[in-house]
DNA sequence: GCCAACGTTGGC
DNA sequence: GCCAACGTTGGC
């Protein structure tokens, strides 16, 4: 089995990955982006490796690593008329937006900053730096492996 | 809290 | 199918 490479967004204050380490595994709901839903319908497995963003944090970054615990489902909070997040377009017959769950797995010793991995050279060409707003993404290998080192090194 | 970037919606 | 208006993301 070849393992993918992920990135994925949560708000700090929203869920952390403090929160995730107490929950073991979530239900990664309310991503309302079709690239991002289909990503994670279409080409995640169960066993990729995460890497766990805290966006609108102090500072924003990298906070540890996760897995992708399922294969892909439907996001019930779709059908809940009281979710924030609910559609009034999906139906359980077709529905619009898919999930995954995630676990953790660690958390790191520090958090990568968004501005260290901005001037990374070998970071370069990730998606997190090129594109905004695009809160499930891929990640290279060799990428993940450079963020996980910068987590081990000092700022 | 501001606001730029940019994805989505919906009128036509 | 264009594109203006609108809403959201997310850094700062």
């Amino acid at each position: 089995m070849t393992r993918k490479y992920w990135l994925m967004k949560s708000e700090e204050d929203e869920y952390s990955i403090g929160d995730l380490e107490s929950d073991g595994t979530t239900r990664w709901v309310g991503v309302r982006n079709y690239e991002a839903r289909n990503l994670m319908r279409d080409e995640m497995s169960p066993g990729d490796r995460i890497l766990y963003y805290h966006s609108n944090a102090n500072p924003s970054g990298v906070a540890g690593i996760a897995e992708v615990a399922s294969e892909s489902y439907p996001d019930p909070t779709q059908f809940d008329p009281d979710s924030r997040y609910h559609d009034r377009k999906a139906t359980k017959e077709e529905p619009r937006w898919f999930l995954v769950d995630v676990r953790f797995v660690e958390r790191f010793p520090r958090v990568v900053p968004l501005s260290e991995i901005k001037a990374e050279d070998r970071l370069s060409e990730m998606v997190l730096v090129k594109r905004m707003r695009l809160s499930v993404q891929p990640v290279r290998n060799d990428e993940f492996e450079v963020v996980r080192e910068m987590a081990e090194r000092k700022g």
